[in-house]
DNA sequence: TTACGATCCGGACCGAGGTCCGTTTAAAGT
DNA sequence: ACTTTAAACGGACCTCGGTCCGGATCGTAA
């Protein structure tokens, strides 16, 4: 009912390179004035460097301002908010991540079985999110959000992809939703910190998913 | 490394009756002094007229005070958090479900084969996370804690004990997080107003996922 | 009835996320 | 070089969740 234009245009849906400020001229991003350029890189350095001494916890905007000798508002103009800062954070990780699996030599990338990339594509994102656990968990944005978000999306959608390649005739868009959902940084951290699951485990139960989620005729 | 001795000693895990202030004397829950158990369901009533009349987003913790002619600090006392007071709103319907399906009648209760009731227990969930969807939603906590909440808890430990039933020898703890993860309110939300997927095929869906999860042999 | 201790109450207080808007500045046009 | 304009900047300001603690109240035992 009430939209009124944005002060702050687009906080940028997701940019990578958290360490340069290389201006990313090529491609077909806006790409930002020089400071401004300059000031997000000088955000990133300091939010991870925050980060890396007081944990994610420490990681406050107005802190994250200072430590870079910018303003507040700044930093909310750059990343939104403060989901968005943590994301950038990760973007680099999330798109190594996805170039292996669209364009990386075969358990992940094309070539192998469709079923094997998927268990492939399983055990990588476990781990990786098991490092990151607690950036991972901050960055998760409130709960009408966490399925929208662009980095969650291009996953989801590579699963749904896979599926349909192995179950033609099943309804992949709604059967990849469990296979992710097992994946969420929220479920590893309960059950690798709460419950004391070692890895492997979670490691088994996700090919042991896959195995009965794609077992072609349904039941007898 | 911090660990005062609370000056709320222990903000109730989730007790009953969201409208009447009948002090519940029997079972063994501590039972609340007069003035406490009177300022509880005025909180509580106050806390519905605020979601019927503004939304759940209305439901500010000062705002529910004022409106219960209470002190602020009566409301975290009460409640712990807000997520404790919208769970405590929710904990009514939790209850029932939870005796539906504990010792009700057969789809749901015991006396149906363990496959159906899982069936059934589904589509329970699954319509009604949709009716009170917003409340569902707010009520979550932040996701270190997701899968804490008591409410859940009871849930997934009875699909794990359906589970059990079913495939005696599969990791049973873990199949059932992926079954209790398509029941999640927020994923609800995302398909159902951010996707626009009718409920009758979340419904199938469901179906679906039990049927590929519980067929015996895994592959062949 | 009185006295006493445990519990509860209230609202000032704090920190953090997020917004606003007057001012500054980069960069494109003349 | 000079003007212009869209974008960026900064930090005061607001809201809201959560904490604290002095003082009021309940329930009980004498």
């Amino acid at each position: 009912m009430s939209s009124a234009l944005p002060p702050f245009p687009k906080p940028e849906e997701s940019i990578s390179e958290p360490q340069l400020l290389e201006v990313r001229s090529f491609g077909d991003e806006p790409c930002l004035r020089a400071d401004a350029a300059r000031n997000r890189a000088k955000l990133l350095e300091a939010a991870a460097r925050l980060i890396a001494e007081h944990g994610v916890a420490g990681v406050t905007m107005e802190a994250v301002a200072t430590a870079a000798e910018v303003g507040k508002g700044t930093v909310f103009r750059r990343f939104g908010d403060r989901t968005g800062l943590l994301m950038a954070l990760l973007d680099h990780s999330a798109k190594t991540l996805q170039a292996d699996f669209m364009g990386g030599p075969p358990p992940l990338g094309p070539g192998a079985p469709p079923v094997e990339r998927l268990r492939a594509f399983g055990v990588a994102v476990l781990y990786r999110s098991a490092e990151q656990l607690d950036l991972q968990l901050a960055a998760q944005p409130d709960p009408a959000r966490r399925f929208s978000h662009t980095a969650l999306r291009a996953l989801h959608t590579h699963v749904t992809m896979l599926l349909r390649q192995i179950l033609p005739d099943a309804d992949c868009e709604l059967l990849s939703q469990p296979l992710m959902a097992y994946l969420d940084p929220a479920l590893i951290n309960h059950l690798t910190r709460q419950c004391g699951m070692p890895m492997e485990r979670l490691e088994a139960g996700w090919i042991d998913l896959v195995a009965r989620l794609t077992a072609t005729p349904p039941p007898c």
